[in-house]
DNA sequence: GATAGATACTTGACTAGTTAATTAAATATC
DNA sequence: GATATTTAATTAACTAGTCAAGTATCTATC
């Protein structure tokens, strides 16, 4: 099996069980993830795209949703009207924490795949 | 930088340098790499769907342009009417040593920025 | 202080996949 | 040998992104 046969798997598991059990993506994951470690848990749309490593306009698709059921929420900057910052609330973080529970289960599952075969 | 991240960036250079360079996706290139391998060259759509991490139906969608602009070429089964064969084109074979000497760069480069940074 | 560029973001049109349903053929069972 | 199940492939409807163009605001320069 080749290594980008491999990360296939690895991506797909990760995925499915947060799909499955939380509803959101592994980059929803991350966002939520950069979001709460970000000075002030306030970030541009600009730099969760470079965090993301994704484009601008793929930021503003996947936070749509994400708005629209709460784990964020928008805040205008005051110092300059072209920037929309993004904050996590209080659900936000508290599936962050749930999910991130999930994460660490599929690590140790896929572990013990290895070890298996 | 995380390993999700690096992993991103990976993939998007070799799936940007092979679009630009040959105008095939990496998943095209794999398709191609296990057709030429194959006992006989001759393959059915659901073993490549196995071998790329693929569903049947997105083996589908993505052997339909390949074999319009005459990549792969399609061969029936006579023991089994349900099964549609798929083989490497005379070009085929030839964009696919052209991508792999393309890949070696692309590696090598890569390689160079892990050193440099 | 007008104007030329740069920056932050959004939107329309597209691509590469997915799942669920469907068709058609092969195989197994009674 | 009729009928049920399984298998191979396709298709419609959807998702998560991309790129290119557009809008609005900010900054620099004359």
């Amino acid at each position: 099996m080749n290594l980008w046969t491999v990360n296939t798997i690895i991506s797909k598991s990760i995925d499915g069980k947060l799909g499955a059990v939380h509803g959101i993506s592994f980059t929803e994951y991350m966002l939520l993830f950069h979001l709460k470690n970000a000075d002030t848990q306030l970030m541009r749309r600009i730099d969760l795209a470079q965090k993301l490593e994704l484009t601008a306009s793929g930021v503003t698709r996947i936070l749509a949703p994400m708005e629209k059921i709460g784990l964020i929420e928008k805040k205008t900057n005051k110092r300059d009207a072209r920037v929309s910052l993004v904050t996590i609330s209080a659900a936000g973080e508290s599936l962050l924490n749930n999910a991130t529970l999930s994460l660490e289960e599929i690590s140790t599952f896929l572990l013990k795949s290895v070890n298996e075969s």
